[in-house]
DNA sequence: CGACGGCTTGAGGTAAGTCAATCCACGTGG
DNA sequence: CCACGTGGATTGACTTACCTCAAGCCGTCG
C-alpha cells in the first residue's frame, strides 16, 4: 500500500503530482513503529506532531472513573490520530495501537507549512475529518437504536469499506487484532454477549474469524444485516475537474 | 444575548474589534426563524449558505429504516448546523427545530471571504467544530457505558454548561423545548424508561421540569450524577494574548 | 509444567423494553 | 359552553435482551 493517506483522500479529490509527492514526503519522513496495546498518544497530553497510521488497526477510546472503556473510534491506514493538537491544548482521549502499527509522526509546522504552500490540500484534509465525524455520528446510531447483531455487523462492514477504500488489492477480508473484549468496549455490550453474538453471525455465514483475521463471506448479507447506508462516508466525488486524471478512485467499494 | 456565535468562540481566544465586527455581520444577515418540529436542513440536501443558531434549541438527527429517529446532538445558541456543506455534496443527516428558532443563514462565499479577509477567525472556527465533536465522543461513551440515569443527567448538564457559555447571565435553568419522546430517541431509551427515570431525578432533588424549562436544582449532585468530566469542552483558553481585552470570557462555568 | 490471556458455556438476575390503559391540558368547532 | 380530538405524561403488568458470576477449555510462552 502506497501511501494510505493520499489514497483516502483521493476518494473526494484528484491530487496533482506535486501535492502528492509533497503529501508523500511528510507520510515518510519520521516513521515510528508501535507494539500492540502501546498508546500513541494518551488523554491530556500534548504532541508538537500528529500521528497518521500508515498500518496496522488503531482506536480512540477514553477510560471511565470505574475502570472501564469505551472505544470509540477504529483507525484504519489513512486515518489522523489527533489534528486536533493543531488547536487544542490537550487530547480528550487516547490512542492505542491493537495490532502493530506503522505510524507516521508529522510536525505541525510542516502541515501549517505545505496548507500555505498548496492551497489545494486544505479541503481534501477537511473533507477527511468530515468523514470520520460522520463515522463517530454512525457510531452513535449503532449505539442508541440497534441490537448487538446489527452493532456488530455494522462496524465489520464499515472497516471493511474503510480499508477497501485505502486499498485497491484488498478483498473481502481484513487484519482484525481485536479481542472480544475490545469489540465488547467498542459496541458497548459484555464480553459474553460479543462471543455469542459473533458465533450467530458466524453459523449465518455472513463472517469468519480465524488467525486475528476477519473474512466476510456473505457482503450483501452482512450490509444487509448492518442496515448499512454508505452515504455517510461521502464517498461521492466531488471534484469535476476535467484537467484531472481520472484514474485513482477506487470503485466497488460497498 | 449579543451574539452568541462570538460568544461561544470568545471561550477559546479574544477577538480584536474589527474581527468581532466582520462575525456579527455575518450572524445578523439573513436572519431566519423556524417554527417548532420544523426542519433546517434534511439528510440528502444540498445548501449554499450555513446555518447559525442564534436562539432555540435544535437538534442533530437521523431517521432509520424501521422508522426510527436518533438524535446525535442538540443545538444550542452559537453552534452551527452544517458547517459541512462548504465541502460535502449533500447531508448526511438532518437538522431540526425543537422549539422555535432563530437562525442566521451564512452564504458560504461570505464565509471563504472573511477567513481570506481576517485570518484571526481561523483557529476558533476550527476548535469549534472541534468542540462540536468532543460532543459527539462524549454521547457516544454515554450510550456505549452509562445507564440511563446517568445518561440523561449529562445530557442535562451538559446542555446547561453550553448555555452558560454563550450566555452570561444565564442562571441554572434554561429552555427545554423537548418531549420525553425526544429525549429518549436521544438517549437509545424508551418514552417509558426515560418517564421513570426523570420522575427520579426530581425526586432526587436534582432538577426540575415545569413549562418547557427545565431548572437545575442541584448542580453538584447532578454533576455527580452524570459523572461530568469538563476537559472534553476545552474551555481552557488557549491564546494568552497579552494584549487581548481580558473580559469576555465566561467565568465558573462548570 | 504452570500461568496467563482469550474464548466458550451455563444458570440466574436485572435494566430496560413492550403493550395498553389512563390522565391531563389544550385547542377547536358546533 | 361543552363535546371532542390530540399530544404529551404517567402508570401497571409482563417480557426480553443483555448482564453477572462462575467455571472450563485451549494455545502460547517462559
Amino acid at each position: 500500500m502506497a501511501n494510505p493517506w493520499t489514497a483516502k483522500m483521493e476518494q473526494f479529490t484528484t491530487f496533482s503530482e506535486e501535492d502528492r509527492r509533497r503529501l508523500d514526503d511528510l507520510a515518510s519522513l519520521r516513521r515510528q513503529h508501535y507494539e500492540p496495546r502501546q498508546d500513541i498518544i494518551r488523554e491530556g497530553e500534548h504532541s508538537p506532531e500528529c500521528h497518521l497510521v500508515l498500518s496496522g488497526l488503531a482506536c480512540r477510546y477514553k477510560l471511565l472513573p470505574d475502570g472501564g472503556r469505551q472505544i470509540m473510534a477504529f483507525l484504519v491506514p489513512g486515518d489522523l490520530c489527533d489534528a486536533e493538537i493543531f488547536i487544542l491544548k490537550e487530547m480528550d482521549h487516547s490512542i492505542c495501537a491493537l495490532g502493530p502499527c506503522e505510524v507516521a509522526a508529522i510536525p505541525g509546522e510542516d502541515v501549517r507549512k505545505l496548507l500555505l504552500d498548496r492551497p489545494g490540500i486544505a479541503l481534501p484534509l477537511w473533507w477527511g475529518t468530515l468523514q470520520d465525524e460522520a463515522v463517530l455520528r454512525a457510531r452513535i446510531v449503532d449505539l442508541g437504536r440497534r441490537d448487538a447483531r446489527q452493532r456488530i455487523a455494522h462496524i465489520l462492514y464499515e472497516v471493511l469499506v474503510r480499508h477497501r477504500m485505502v486499498d485497491a488489492t484488498a478483498d473481502d477480508s481484513f487484519d482484525w487484532p481485536v479481542t472480544q473484549t475490545d469489540l465488547a468496549d467498542a459496541t458497548g455490550l459484555t464480553t459474553v454477549h460479543v462471543n455469542r453474538t459473533l458465533q450467530r453471525l458466524r453459523e449465518e455465514g455472513l463472517i469468519a474469524v480465524e488467525d486475528w483475521r476477519v473474512t466476510v463471506l456473505d457482503r450483501a448479507g452482512l450490509r444487509d444485516a448492518a442496515e448499512f447506508s454508505p452515504n455517510y462516508l461521502h464517498l461521492d466525488r466531488a471534484t469535476k475537474d476535467p484537467r484531472s486524471v481520472p484514474g485513482k478512485r477506487v470503485e466497488g467499494l460497498i
